[in-house]
DNA sequence: CACGCCTCCTGTGCGC
DNA sequence: TGCGCACAGGAGGCGT
C-alpha cells in the first residue's frame, strides 16, 4: 500500500505530535507466527521521542539513549490517535495524555526500536538507495545501477535499492512516463534519465496530493490522499493510453499486477 | 552474489 | 445466496 508519497504525509501529521513526547506504556499485539512485526517494543516504554524522519517507506524516529524507533506501514497500515478498533496491533500511551494506535489488518507492516544505525535485521533498510528527491539521487549514479543489473527494471525498482520509496503504483507511473516496458533489462542512460526525472515528478506530484488512497491509506487526521484520481497507468487496464490512445494493458511481471502501453512503452 | 519464486496475513470482489 | 478463487499499495527467505 503506502508508499514513498504515503509514508511522507504520514510523518508530516505525525512528526509535530511526537516530537519530545514521551511514551509511558507500550502495548502490542503478539502473533507468534511473526515475531519480527514488533520487535525490541519493549524498549519503547521511558523513551523519549526526538524527531519522526523517513527513509523511502520507512519511518525513523530517533530516541534518547540513542536508540531508534523504525515503522513501517506494510500494505494496510496506519496511525492514529486514540482510536479503538479491532485491527489495532499496537498502542503507545503518550506523556501528554493521548494514545497513538497502529492499525494493520494484514500485519505486514511492522515497528522495531533498534540500536541507533543498526539495520542488520531490516535489510532493506540496510541495501536502501538514495532517496529520490534529494541530491544523492543522481541521473548519473542511476544510471549505472541499471546498466550493472540484469532484471527488469520494474522489479528492480521495487526492490528499493536503485532508488528509496518506488512501489507498484508509481513504477508504473514512472515508467508510462518516461515510455519504458516495465519488463526492459536493458535500460540505457538516455532512458535512464528519463526515468530519473519522471520517478521525481511522480513522487513530487504524489506528495503534493498527500499519497494515494484506494481503500486502507488514510493519514494520521484520518483523510484520505487525493492522487487516486491523477493516475495513468496503475488500476487503469484496458483504458486508453492518454498518449497514444491504444488500449493499456494489465499484466503479471515479477508477480505483481503491472499495467502499461503496449504502444509507447514497446521494449 | 544476484535473481526470481513463494510466503507471510486478512479482506474484498468477482464469477459460477 | 453461497462458495471458491484471484487479487491487493511490501518485504523477506530460500533455492538455483
Amino acid at each position: 500500500m503506502p508508499e514513498l508519497p504515503e509514508v511522507e504525509s504520514v510523518r508530516r501529521q505525525l512528526e509535530p505530535e511526537l516530537t519530545g513526547r514521551r511514551v509511558i506504556k507500550t502495548w502490542w499485539d503478539p502473533h507468534p507466527a511473526i515475531p519480527r512485526e514488533f520487535s525490541g517494543l519493549e524498549l519503547l516504554t521511558g523513551r523519549t521521542i526526538r524527531s519522526v524522519g523517513r527513509r523511502g517507506k520507512f519511518m525513523v524516529a530517533p530516541l534518547d539513549e540513542d536508540l531508534e524507533l523504525i515503522m513501517h506501514l506494510g500494505m494496510t497500515g496506519s496511525f492514529r490517535f486514540d482510536l479503538d478498533d479491532p485491527h489495532v496491533r499496537a498502542r503507545l500511551d503518550l506523556d501528554d495524555g493521548r494514545v497513538l494506535s497502529f492499525r494493520d489488518v494484514r500485519r505486514f507492516g511492522r515497528m522495531a526500536v533498534v540500536e541507533a544505525g543498526d539495520y542488520e535485521t531490516i535489510p532493506t533498510l540496510k541495501l536502501l538507495g538514495p532517496e529520490p528527491l534529494s541530491d544523492e539521487f543522481d541521473p548519473s549514479t542511476f544510471a549505472a545501477s541499471l546498466r550493472r543489473t540484469s532484471s527488469p527494471i520494474k522489479p528492480y525498482l521495487l526492490s528499493q535499492r536503485p532508488v528509496a520509496g518506488v512501489g507498484n503504483i508509481y513504477a508504473d507511473e514512472a515508467l508510462w512516463l518516461a515510455k519504458i516496458n516495465p519488463g526492459s533489462r536493458a535500460v540505457g542512460s538516455k532512458r535512464a534519465r528519463a526515468l530519473h526525472a519522471a520517478i521525481r515528478e511522480v513522487l513530487a506530484a504524489a506528495i503534493e496530493r498527500e499519497g494515494t488512497t484506494f481503500s486502507d491509506y488514510a493519514m494520521v487526521n484520518g483523510e484520505s490522499g487525493r492522487n487516486a484520481d491523477f493516475l495513468i497507468a496503475y488500476g487503469r487496464g484496458d483504458t486508453p493510453c492518454p498518449r497514444c490512445r491504444t488500449p493499456l494493458r494489465k499484466i503479471t511481471l515479477g508477480g505483481r499486477g503491472t499495467t502499461y502501453c503496449p504502444k509507447c512503452q514497446r521494449r
